[in-house]
DNA sequence: CGCACTCCCTTAACCGGTTCAGAGAAGAGT
DNA sequence: ACTCTTCTCTGAACCGGTTAAGGGAGTGCG
């Protein structure tokens, strides 16, 4: 097994060998008219028998078309491991980016203003022939940035956030008072929320919702705290909720993540509580481990990997449309009821 | 907030402004000798104040380094999500890439084939300057291919997987020999193990490994079982396992991620059999996801983010010193006891 | 004074494509 | 027979950098 030196074959070669010109080889090569028919058959022909391929960095210096797609998260390291999310997500959008033949350029950024520098760098860099803008705050600065560049972006997250830029979204608002409203038709009146990074929008969003939600049905007793979406955060809040004295204790809470949920099935149980006679609880997201606990989780259930694949293809047609920007919502999460939610026993 | 076109400024503006030509401003950004220091500094305020940086894709078509690191995985999308593994890994790999302000372009692919084909067309578009194999199997094609084209790689996997590639690997014979030993030394004669995706190379090390130590130490009882890594398959495995009556049934389980321990600890709870009194699990990985169930998690545990960024680091090594190939081990995991497992009590 | 040697910097070719003005040839219309 | 189209295809400029070869100024030395 010798290694060949790679002979890059180039355009002029498959031009050489076809009889014609270079740019005969490109007009085809981007099914483009004025070539006939068998011009056509013998340059790919050509190009087969050389086995060419046309350089993707050529061409895009060139100044045709990028084919690679960026995405900048910013999230601690540790916690992107657990976060199912973000991988069923990335392989929902790549599910697309294939079909395309487009790459996903994934770089993980510790802050904002390094997600701005990235973002920037790519677009001006022609590294990048559109973006994915996810995990967005209020007064977003990547707004104002992409806007000013001209990058072309989808935004993942409710357009209350994401001013103007197309984005495609869950309503999240509307899934946190169904699931409010289930546990209160269980006859939960104590409900607490175990919520994500306060920073981010939908963490917002959400947070108001269940406010209201909660409010609307005279609920006894409301909680909402906040963690950075990480395991033993969703260990520590579920632990400060439960110890409280039973008529201060809630009976169902809520979480943000399926990660947070299975922490605190394990704080129940650590505590000698049972689930869910005892306490109740509700995952968000509805990953596979919902279904690996004991008892099951129930959860606030979504198609995560079609919502990559939504995304994906949105931000094909904001590429290649110019501003016939289609920001919609997906369809919101549906409660699947599982072994972890019930009336209250207490 | 209008649009502003983007205003592209290439290295002629620099040069101009600085009042030299393309080429000093090339040999200033490329910290290559040759220019005076009074020019150096001119060239870098002129490039500041115009806000240029050298633009990537003509910077790798002109010839000089790729600035992209390829990783094509190839397993299906729903088990990725749940695979901490994974996104960890990639975080590490991530850290160091950063450093050198280099991306990482990410593709996930449905077969061998395919990932041979990406891997080629990266390689020979100059999409990548190097690339990150993963998840080597017995007699892998892409040792081959790779070698054949030239393209720097670093592989992970053992070195009897990976054929004369530079490759960094985790000693799993020795791992899995430890978790053997420790469960024995507890007293548990009966042991089971339920590995990964039969047809991947590390699996087939570990299955071998468990073998033989299951014989040195004559254990009474030693099963094996192939899965698809998933929580699923996990959760089968345990159960087919456990349905056996006493004298045949393992009183510990090895398993060859998180998620399938969390799955088995989900079964034995729901068949009624005590963690660890009736059965002690062995996780592997040990992602954060170990301290969050209870009882918590025993498992082999090593930095799956320290095995990136090593990663990372030697395909660099390869890269620039060009075939000076440093292939060596990261540390082996080691036994992190919590409150799966025990002594039998059966 | 002339020559060799440095040191800095410029020039021009090149990487591998895309694109567009325009050249030839073939066919249509008159 | 001649002009006008239409259809194919070519040639050359260009994208934004890198790099090797070379030119001019300044210095050391015989």
């Amino acid at each position: 097994m010798t290694a060949t030196p790679t002979p890059r074959v180039t355009i002029r070669d498959v031009a050489a060998r076809a009889g014609v010109s270079k740019g005969a080889v490109s007009l085809a090569f981007n099914h483009k008219p004025g070539l006939s028919e068998a011009t056509r058959d013998r340059i790919f022909r050509a190009a087969r028998e050389l086995g060419w391929a046309p350089n993707l960095t050529a061409r895009t210096l060139a100044g045709s078309r990028v084919d690679v797609v960026g995405l900048a998260v910013c999230r601690p390291a540790r916690m992107l491991g657990l976060e199912p999310w973000y991988m069923e997500f990335v392989s929902g959008v790549e599910s697309v980016l294939a079909e395309h033949s487009c790459s996903l350029l994934l770089r993980l950024v510790r802050s904002m203003d390094e997600e701005l520098r990235v973002q920037e760098a790519w677009w001006r860099g022609r590294q990048v022939g559109g973006s994915i803008l996810v995990d967005f705050q209020a007064g977003d600065p990547r707004v104002g940035l992409v806007e000013g560049l001209g990058l072309p972006v989808v935004a993942v997250g409710h357009p209350s956030l994401t001013g103007g830029l197309p984005s495609v979204w869950t309503d999240d608002a509307t899934a946190v008072t169904e699931a409010v409203r289930y546990l209160a038709a269980l006859g939960h009146r104590r409900i607490a929320r175990v919520g994500g990074a306060a920073a981010l929008g939908h963490t917002a969003i959400r947070t108001a919702a269940f406010d209201e939600a909660a409010g609307a049905l005279e609920l006894a007793g409301a909680w909402q705290v906040a963690t950075d979406f990480s395991g033993d955060a969703g260990a520590r809040a579920t632990r400060s909720l439960l110890t409280a004295a039973v008529p201060d204790r809630p009976t169902a809470i809520v979480y943000d993540n399926d990660i947070m949920a299975v922490a605190g099935l394990s704080v129940a149980a650590e505590m000698g509580l049972r689930v869910p006679e005892d306490v109740s609880l509700l995952a968000w997201d509805d990953s596979q481990l919902c279904r690996l606990t004991h008892p099951t989780l129930s959860a606030m259930s979504h198609d995560v990997h079609g919502f990559g694949a939504e995304v994906a293809r949105t931000l094909f047609g904001v590429i290649t449309a110019e501003g016939t920007a289609g920001s919609h919502p997906v369809p919101t999460p549906v409660l699947t009821p599982r072994g972890s939610t019930a009336p209250p026993k207490v």
